[in-house]
DNA sequence: CCTATATATGCTCATGTTGAGTATAATAAG
DNA sequence: CTTATTATACTCAACATGAGCATATATAGG
């Protein structure tokens, strides 16, 4: 009964960070694969030696680490499984050591602040509904993920399509062969999966817990912090509704100096402060609940 | 350096249903135990291995499953690590077959919908004052998680509630041995707090996710499904708003019967509207996007 | 010094969403 | 017929959001 659960276990790390507005993973072998390591037991739990490993590997200090998703799918050349817990972590250290990679490298439709980026939709557009023809739970996932027949996009999605790509045969890795293969750099091992179950879990995290700040520098820009939710997001956002939204939750707090002047009119520099943080919620509980409070 | 990687892999499921107004969960062993198993190597994926593994065990037809967490600070009495991979599974077959007991047996501060868990709830902060006095670490996050200081009840908190309680020591299953234990069942091998991660999910998913719907039978009214949000939820709605909010999405339609009048006027039926079910963001996207949109 | 340009910041306003009710409809029980 | 009970419809103030205009403060170039 219990022979059969002896399993190789190893931990895959997905090390982001945002430079040049665009996010940025870790990756190995030339941009095919991610971190990954045999489980040691030296340590309690798995998140802990998760941090260990990773800061004495790479020498950064890691900030919000979070466990993604543990695939099980790998069978291994002796026969046993192979159990792969996944972990994203987020850092603000930026330096030239490690092969640093553009996410959008891998995903280039995922980016919609460039312009360029229809045409690439378009053409997966295309090739999609052929795919999708006459069946209309694949058009339905279709247009919900891609954002068409007047739904919006929506830019957690990130997992869903790539899935959908995958199942139609449009990336490298895919299990059939399409006859049109995508533009885009893959990777070995499902590590591109891995990636993209990162990228949907940080698009949803910055809406409403203060993750963006492991990616920042202490003190920083308004602005320094929109471009970072903008990379992430891979969308514009209206300047002046993310200030006021920002203010209100009393998330940052002036630290009294100004940028060093570039162009234009010097920008005030902020720091995070944890005290708004529990008021994150940018999005949130919209159940029409009736108050509850306790008398402390 | 491979060598260190074998280790024991069990599966653990939390399988819950709505019935009496309460969420239930099947359980094990006197109430002690959730059902897991080793993992075996048939299945091609943990999530399919994981539902074909219930559905043989129980008999139930599963809806929604999702993988909860992956836990891995056991050690076996052999030295090797004992890795689990935890689920939650839902379904809306109710038998009496198999041991359901109430969420809230567990976590009787998480139904505030009955009046005398305000009573639990004084007596928790009471001890746990004591126990963050003159920490302002730990004074915040009781505040937040409990809801104390003009900070909300936000009812996703299951999970962090738990391991305030935990840390000191006000359930059974500490490490440390308070002077007062709160009155509520305990499980063995942390099963208590997958069971919390798992209230935290189904929380935090009914919410901008139809899975409700797997919780409901065929038809229902709207307040049965207001009753099945309230259980999970551990919170009254309110009645008018619920319907407003549930009807603009389309998330059902009209069946065109009524319920088998009890008091009152009959209420109509519904069904589960899955065409709509993408604009099920109860919450959602509240960050100031730019508009972005595709010619199909 | 003056002007153009660039950026940051402040403010307005129409529209939509939410919380908290009041009002009305349709049934059962007496 | 009256009352109790539940379902459903509608109102209204407060707040949040999307979109844009207006102003402030810097640099660069004449």
């Amino acid at each position: 009964m219990t022979e059969a659960n002896l399993c190789r276990t190893d931990l895959v790390a997905v090390l982001m960070t945002v430079r040049d507005e665009t996010p940025h993973i870790l990756t190995l072998r030339n941009g095919s694969s991610l971190p990954a390591g045999p489980l040691k037991s030296a340590h309690r739990s798995l998140q802990k030696g998760l941090r260990a490993w990773v800061e004495q590997q790479t020498g950064f200090h890691l900030g919000h680490i979070e466990q993604l998703y543990t695939f099980g799918d790998t069978q291994c050349e002796d026969g046993m499984r192979l159990v792969r817990i996944s972990y994203m972590a987020l850092t603000s250290t930026s330096t030239d050591e490690g092969d640093w990679r553009s996410v959008y490298d891998y995903f280039p439709w995922e980016d919609r602040r460039r312009g360029d980026t229809d045409v690439i939709l378009t053409q997966i557009v295309k090739h999609i509904r052929k795919w999708s023809d006459g069946r209309s739970d694949r058009h339905r996932r279709c247009a919900i993920a891609f954002g068409l027949d007047n739904h919006p996009w929506n830019d957690e999605l990130v997992l869903q399509r790539y899935e959908l790509l995958w199942e139609a045969g449009l990336v490298a890795e895919s299990h059939i062969k399409g006859e049109f293969i995508l533009h885009s750099r893959a990777m070995s091992d499902d590590y591109r999966r891995v990636l993209a179950t990162a990228m949907s879990r940080i698009r949803a995290r910055i809406r409403y817990t203060p993750a963006v700040f492991d990616l920042l520098p202490m003190h920083f820009t308004l602005f320094q912090l929109q471009q970072t939710m903008e990379a992430l997001a891979g969308r514009f956002m209206h300047k002046q509704n993310f200030r006021r939204l920002v203010l209100s939750q009393h998330l940052v707090s002036e630290t009294g100096s100004y940028e060093q002047a570039g162009q234009g009119r010097p920008a005030r520099l902020y720091r995070f402060d944890p005290a708004g943080s529990e008021n994150c919620y940018l999005a949130g509980a919209k159940l029409p609940l009736s108050p509850v409070t306790l008398s402390s």
